[in-house]
DNA sequence: TGGAATGTTCGGCT
DNA sequence: AAGCCGAACATTCC
């Protein structure tokens, strides 16, 4: 499931790899494709990236935006099953929707199992996309949280509050942020939102350097697998121990998503004065 | 064997 | 208008 980090290592491999190129051709493949779905056919997409340089690529969220030599952008999004793939072999996979030739015999592969991901133009680059999570501030952060009724899970998960966290890393900030993914995100306090954003910096970065999370979809463009899911703490550790206190992590469901968190360290309880506290000190 | 689970985004509904 | 829910689709698993 490519999230930020697992995007993140894609373009970084893409730099490498297409930067500079010529887009020589443009080949949409197989019928009822909706890699193109918004454009009214494929061809507008070919006759604008044909000849065209590729100048950079850059990532916006999940986004992953070609910049081209005429200011347009090819961006692609891989929504859940989406793969890259960088001179694979001559033959065509069952998946694969869409192939890129460029200058110097270099070939890109967009496959794509359940067929949610999408190929487009975008005119105007950079007006478009905000809030990376990387890039956001805690003052953006602490306003797309404010007077929201939602829990901080779905919060977490909404792009157009912040872009780039999916449902492995959203399990992964809550539990290092030691916040309840229940919780309402209008109601976190100050210093709790500053944990969770601090923690969104952490869990993202480490997952940038681990090359990304191989569980079950994703893989790197080299065919490659990321690291990330090894030292996960949370994600689809259902009944295993809490690695601070032990207790059996607890797997919900918030806004129709699995969610993973340890019942013990991430519970707000009540104190004899009827204050709510989160227990810290384990 | 078939129904549930997987997870991102969008559109329709309240 | 925020938030909930199903749809889009293919595969794996029990």
């Amino acid at each position: 499931m490519p999230e930020l980090p697992e995007v993140e290592t894609i373009v970084r491999y893409l730099n490498n790899h297409i930067r500079g190129k010529r887009i020589l051709d443009f080949i949409p493949i197989g019928k009822n494709n909706r890699l193109f779905r918004d454009h009214k056919h494929p061809d507008e997409i070919k006759r604008r990236v044909i000849d065209k340089k590729i100048e950079r690529i850059d990532r916006v969220g999940k986004n992953i935006l070609i910049k081209l030599s005429d200011g347009t952008c090819l961006a692609l999004h891989l929504m859940m099953t989406g793969k890259i793939f960088i001179n694979p072999e001559e033959k065509t996979r069952v998946h694969d929707r869409m192939k890129l030739e460029f200058s110097g015999n270099t070939h890109l592969v967009f496959n794509d199992i359940r067929k949610f991901g999408r190929c487009r133009i975008i005119e105007t680059p950079g007006k478009l996309f905000r809030r990376d999570a990387l890039s956001i501030s805690f003052a953006e952060f602490a306003h797309g949280l404010q007077d929201r009724k939602l829990p901080i899970k779905s919060a977490l998960l909404n792009q157009n509050i912040v872009a780039g966290i999916g449902n492995i890393y959203a399990d992964e900030i809550l539990w290092y942020a030691k916040i309840d993914p229940q919780r309402s995100a209008g109601a976190l306090k100050k210093d709790e939102a500053r944990r969770i954003f601090r923690m969104v910096h952490y869990v993202l970065s480490a997952a940038v350097r681990a090359g990304g999370t191989s569980s079950r979809n994703y893989q790197r463009p080299d065919g490659s697998e990321g690291a990330y899911y090894k030292i996960r703490k949370a994600y689809q550790r259902t009944g295993q121990p809490c690695f601070r206190c032990g207790t059996a992590i607890k797997r919900i469901i918030i806004g129709q998503r699995s969610t993973h968190f340890c019942p013990k360290c991430q519970l707000l309880q009540k104190t004899k004065d009827g204050k709510k506290t989160l227990v810290l000190d384990i």
